[in-house]
DNA sequence: TTATCTAGCGTTTTT
DNA sequence: CGCTAGATAA
């Protein structure tokens, strides 16, 4: 610790981040230990700052400001709603504003409450007010995520709310745990009511600040009418436990706010400056937190966007924006609307998408820049034509194509809706040896082999973790099944003591059979050893010459206890308790990459005092940056790229059902579509110089070839803005026309072994009668002005050319047999791809296929 | 108790 | 189709 805290208060915080991710990423708890307590706070504060004297001297960094920028800088005091559309410079405003509060003497600061949602987010804030503010700055104790800020006070609070101030925070899967055997007890099928679901909703009433007592009538139906006393079952075991999740850590705040109004006075003085990042994703909880801390100065700053608010989904609420100056009568709003990110032409395909919402805000982006290519679009036939395509593409970009200059491939980026579209890239740039990684993957610290070191870690530091014993048990296999636990778990409530303590008492009565016995007793024997070395007292010696080959002393066989650190110790105990083994013996492909993990893991000890140390604030810090060195193109879900840019963006997959998801839809109705649509926005803003945007009209889900149509997003692009790489045929014109451009088909490129792009302008395919009968009966129902519209009529109409029984033919599938009709589509038994629903336009009569060109 | 099989299911995700 | 969790078999 004393390594990197020392370093991060020299404010060498800038250099530490270069040296790699994980000097970075605990360079935020370090420093968040390291201002804990008020005192440190105070101290800090103390400290003379070079900024003192700055508010005589002029303020450069305001020069750089465009006037909505300034407006939103310079207006300190009262509320402020800085409305901040994509890539119109919102953190420069943010951390400017910051420094202004600092540099004109207006608070010190700990006096200010910066909020964000993620620990990227703060990082980011952090050194950006450090560059702004010269080396001179020290830290900002109370910059953080929600959470993180939260955490600490709930530490100082704790015992208000039941708690002691050590407190577990756990996880989605310690809680998932906890809720199967809740649920359990309760006597309810589990089958019937997954605990996942139980969690969730759980999950939503803190979301929405709503304690066990507090959820309305409404609600009493949810889980099978156990719902709410299964809420508060679950709270009162989280306190047995000592133990918060992640939605109590904000709601034990508004609830210590809400009923101690001593508590709530203190902080309201002391945080006279409150500053929140992405307001538009705030959930009530957060939203009821900001207002009770904000409501008596009323310095708030919140910065965010309505047509970026994307995380509806799990309780963010567009509503806390659009209701600001409701909330906050009087409050100035600025509009930052000058975008420096793109081309005009991709601002325009971005507003004439999100212009379909309702209930904006509203604001019009616009830019200086009058150069740029349109927003490309391109109609597949398939999904891994979709994926080719991308691929020869990026190989193209990183050559020069089109008269542009060469782009490297961390200049690009495939943004998609759902993980599992990622799949189609990855094989498709794995077979043509083209570097790609994927951002968002499972976090660090959710790796199984991180979660079950650190359980041992928190074993070691304190044997009342039922939750830890529990996961380790058994792992690496000891022998030590269900039934084993089970009689564990007996005994230790018979006893009234913990598992550890109920296992020493299943050892010493001997309730267990001879593998099972054996392995608990040294499982148990090994917790105490390691929990004796971290309160430090010497241990037994046993044997001397118990060095093991990586020179690290084995402490059942080495020297006294108290030489050991704790890094050795955690070194130790993954070695001892055999799990060090258990992956070394692994052989699958992923055992090495989680050994690695391991070690990195136990790195990371490094920079703290302690294993509690760690522990404490480790939870906190779910960081996933790897950062990969080298060259590579980026792959990432929609939502993982807010906030990020490129110059290339490729958004594939713009097809109904898939984006907009069909979920969204069915279960949000229209605000789902919204909420879609503005994902759509935040997709299309991601780029800086060139954006396209693919579909394919065939797709297999979920191993069953479906066929697509393209995204009514599509239709809702502006087409002056839009260049069509396809040619248009189909749909009489309308962007629809490149879904069904044969140019593309896998039978046709058979035929002629060319480069996408000519194939695309060869017109011997469209030539041939089959391709003329497909074209213009699509052209039939596509002339349109809103072809969405009326498709479904259309396609019933299509439907109706057909009668159960006929054979008929599809390109891909080949013949079949027509067996029935549901709605739009045709049931079909095919000859060779088996039985399939086929929307009727992809179907011709088996007499007619011979006409098709294949 | 563990290994193997099969049925069921299948967004987005931070902390 | 491919994964996971749970049930069954060894």
């Amino acid at each position: 610790m004393q390594c990197v805290a020392e370093q991060f208060r020299q404010g060498k915080l800038g250099t530490l981040c270069e040296q790699g991710f994980s000097c970075l990423r605990f360079a935020g708890i370090v420093s968040s230990m390291n201002d804990f307590s008020e005192e440190d706070a105070f101290e800090a504060a103390a400290v003379p700052l070079s900024q003192r004297a700055m508010s005589a001297r002029p303020m450069p960094y305001l020069d750089s400001l465009n006037p909505a920028q300034r407006e939103a800088v310079e207006t300190l005091n009262g509320p402020v709603l800085m409305l901040a559309g994509a890539g119109t410079g919102k953190t420069k405003a943010l951390t400017t504003r910051i420094a202004h509060l600092l540099a004109t003497g207006t608070a010190r600061p700990h006096e200010i409450l910066a909020v964000t949602f993620t620990n990227k987010a703060a990082r980011e804030m952090k050194s950006r007010i450090g560059s702004l503010m010269g080396e001179a700055v020290e830290g900002m104790p109370w910059l953080g995520t929600f959470h993180s800020v939260c955490a600490k006070l709930l530490r100082r609070h704790a015992e208000l709310v039941g708690l002691k101030s050590n407190f577990t925070i756990l996880d989605t899967d310690d809680q998932i745990r906890l809720m199967k055997q809740l649920i359990e007890a309760a006597g309810i099928d589990a089958k019937r009511w997954p605990p996942r679901m139980l969690s969730g909703i759980i999950d939503n009433w803190k979301n929405k600040a709503w304690t066990p007592d507090n959820v309305p009538v409404a609600d009493s139906a949810a889980f099978d009418h156990q719902g709410i006393a299964l809420y508060t079952a679950y709270q009162k075991r989280l306190r047995d436990l000592n133990a918060v999740d992640f939605g109590d850590i904000l709601l034990h705040m508004v609830t210590i706010f809400q009923k101690h109004e001593d508590v709530l006075d203190q902080y309201q003085r002391w945080f006279r400056y409150i500053l929140v990042d992405e307001y538009q994703d705030t959930n009530v909880a957060q939203y009821l937190w900001l207002r009770l801390l904000a409501s008596k100065h009323k310095n708030i700053c919140c910065v965010g966007d309505d047509d970026q608010s994307i995380y509806g989904w799990r309780g963010a609420e567009v509503g806390n924006i659009l209701r600001f100056e409701t909330d906050f009568p009087g409050a100035h709003v600025v509009r930052l609307e000058e975008n420096y990110r793109s081309t005009p032409h991709i601002l325009a395909a971005a507003s004439g998408v999100i212009a379909a919402n309702k209930g904006r805000l509203g604001k019009t982006l616009f830019t200086s820049r009058e150069d740029g290519e349109k927003v490309r679009l391109i109609g597949h036939w398939d999904g891994e034509e979709e994926s080719r395509w991308v691929g020869e593409e990026i190989e193209a970009m990183q050559r020069g194509t089109r008269g542009m200059s060469p782009l490297g491939l961390d200049s690009m980026a495939i943004l998609v809706r759902a993980s599992h579209q990622m799949r189609a890239f990855e094989d498709r740039f794995l077979s043509i040896g083209l570097p790609y990684r994927v951002i968002g993957g499972p976090r660090f610290y959710e790796r199984m082999e991180i979660r079950d070191a650190m359980a041992y870690f928190r074993l070691a530091v304190s044997h009342d973790d039922d939750l830890a014993f529990e996961r380790i048990v058994n792992t690496p296999k000891r022998g030590l099944g269900d039934k084993a636990v089970q009689t564990i778990q007996r005994t230790a409530r018979d006893n009234d003591v913990s598992l550890v303590e109920g296992a020493r008492l299943v050892c010493q009565g001997k309730l267990l059979g001879g593998k099972g016995l054996k392995e608990l007793t040294i499982l148990v024997d090994g917790l105490d050893r390691w929990r004796s070395v971290t309160r430090g007292p010497a241990m037994p010696v046993i044997d001397d010459d118990a060095v093991l080959d990586d020179g690290l002393v084995d402490a059942g066989f080495g020297t006294e206890a108290a030489d050991y650190n704790h890094v050795e110790l955690a070194e130790m105990i993954l070695d001892e308790s055999g799990y060090t083994g258990f992956w070394q013996n692994d052989k699958t492909p992923e055992a090495p990459g989680r050994l690695e993990n391991l070690k990195e893991l136990v790195k990371a000890l490094e920079n703290f005092e302690n294993l509690q140390g760690f522990l404490e604030h480790v939870s906190l810090i779910m960081d996933n940056e790897t950062e990969e060195q080298g060259e590579k193109v980026s792959i990432m879900t929609l939502h993982a790229a807010k906030g990020l840019e490129f110059p290339a963006v490729f958004l594939p997959g713009w097809e109904d059902g898939l984006f907009p998801s069909q979920r969204s839809m069915d279960e949000s109705g229209l605000k789902g579509l919204e909420e879609e649509r503005r994902l759509a926005y935040v997709g299309i803003t991601r780029a800086e110089e060139l954006c396209t945007i693919s579909f394919a009209a065939n797709r297999r889900v979920y191993g069953q070839w479906q066929s697509q149509l393209p995204s009514r997003f599509i239709d809702e692009l502006p087409e002056q803005h839009v260049e069509v790489l396809t040619p248009p045929g189909l749909y009489g014109g309308n962007y629809g026309a490149a879904g069904m451009s044969a140019s593309a088909s896998p039978a046709i490129a058979g035929a002629a072994k060319s480069t996408l792009h000519e194939k695309a302008h060869s017109a011997d395919v469209y030539d041939s009668p089959g391709w003329k009968r497909l074209q213009s009966r699509s052209q039939q129902r596509g002339t349109s002005a809103t072809p969405r519209a009326q498709s479904v009529t259309i396609d019933l109409e299509a439907v109706s050319a057909f009668t159960v029984g006929d054979r008929v033919f599809h390109q891909k599938f080949g013949y079949g047999e027509l067996m029935g009709i549901e709605g739009d589509k045709l049931v079909i038994e095919f000859d060779k791809a088996g039985s399939k629903h086929v929307v009727a336009r992809f179907i011709v009569a088996a007499d007619q296929a011979d006409d098709i060109p294949f």
